[in-house]
DNA sequence: AATATGTATCGTAATATTGCAATATAAATA
DNA sequence: TATTTATATTGCAATATTACGATACATATT
């Protein structure tokens, strides 16, 4: 059906989701890693940056804004982009979580 | 067009892509949270916990497997199925440096 | 106000994902 | 070997994603 039947899930599985999807792109993870390397820029920079069309970037920084992973604000005409602490705050709990149980699990079960 | 231009993004941002777009589903972190609580289980145990049919259940264990973030192997004519490190190991160095750089950027930039 | 610059949205085509019924396959057991 | 149990695969319908040209919109600047 290509529906996912969020209802089923708890929201803290359904954000978990929400989050590691919006990573889940090779554009996002290259726009993410340059926000780390470049502090903070503008879209036009991203598209100079990335093998894609404005109006595609435009797209991958709306679904990381919605997923809070990134954040904007007019600075002049143009619109200032850097890295939203929220979503990956939210994200860290749960790599925590699995870091942890590998750590403690010396060889692997089966 | 819905096909990704991986050939234009290096291997690096592809693999993180790859295992970040496999975590990207509620009833797929379901199942690694799942696993996590017992270490270990078969197929039906996951097919009894979640509200979807066995061959959904079966796709998405297949999605975990060929990113590297679950391992099976037959148990009598059961698979034995669980947490496999490798995949968890190379999404950590992409989130403990976005984690090193918020925690050097005192305030957020924008 | 007109123009320039930067970004978002619309519309659309191609492809991918999700979910499940039906069915196939594999291993254990009677 | 027939049956049971456990899982994978196939085929399909519904929906989502990706990408981009065309265009709209928002803010500066002239």
């Amino acid at each position: 059906m290509g529906i996912t039947k969020t209802e089923h899930f708890t929201d803290e599985q359904n954000e978990l989701a929400i989050l590691t999807k919006a990573l889940g792109h090779p554009a996002r993870i290259a726009i993410i890693q340059y926000l780390i390397k470049v502090e903070s820029c503008i879209c036009g920079d991203i598209v100079n940056e990335l093998p894609l069309a404005q109006p595609t970037i435009s797209q991958h920084l709306k679904e990381l804004k919605n997923a809070g992973l990134i954040k904007g604000n007019f600075e002049g005409n143009a619109i200032c982009y850097c890295i939203n602490e929220v979503g990956f705050d939210k994200i860290k709990g749960f790599f925590r979580h699995v870091n942890t149980y590998l750590d403690k699990r010396k060889n692997s079960c089966c």
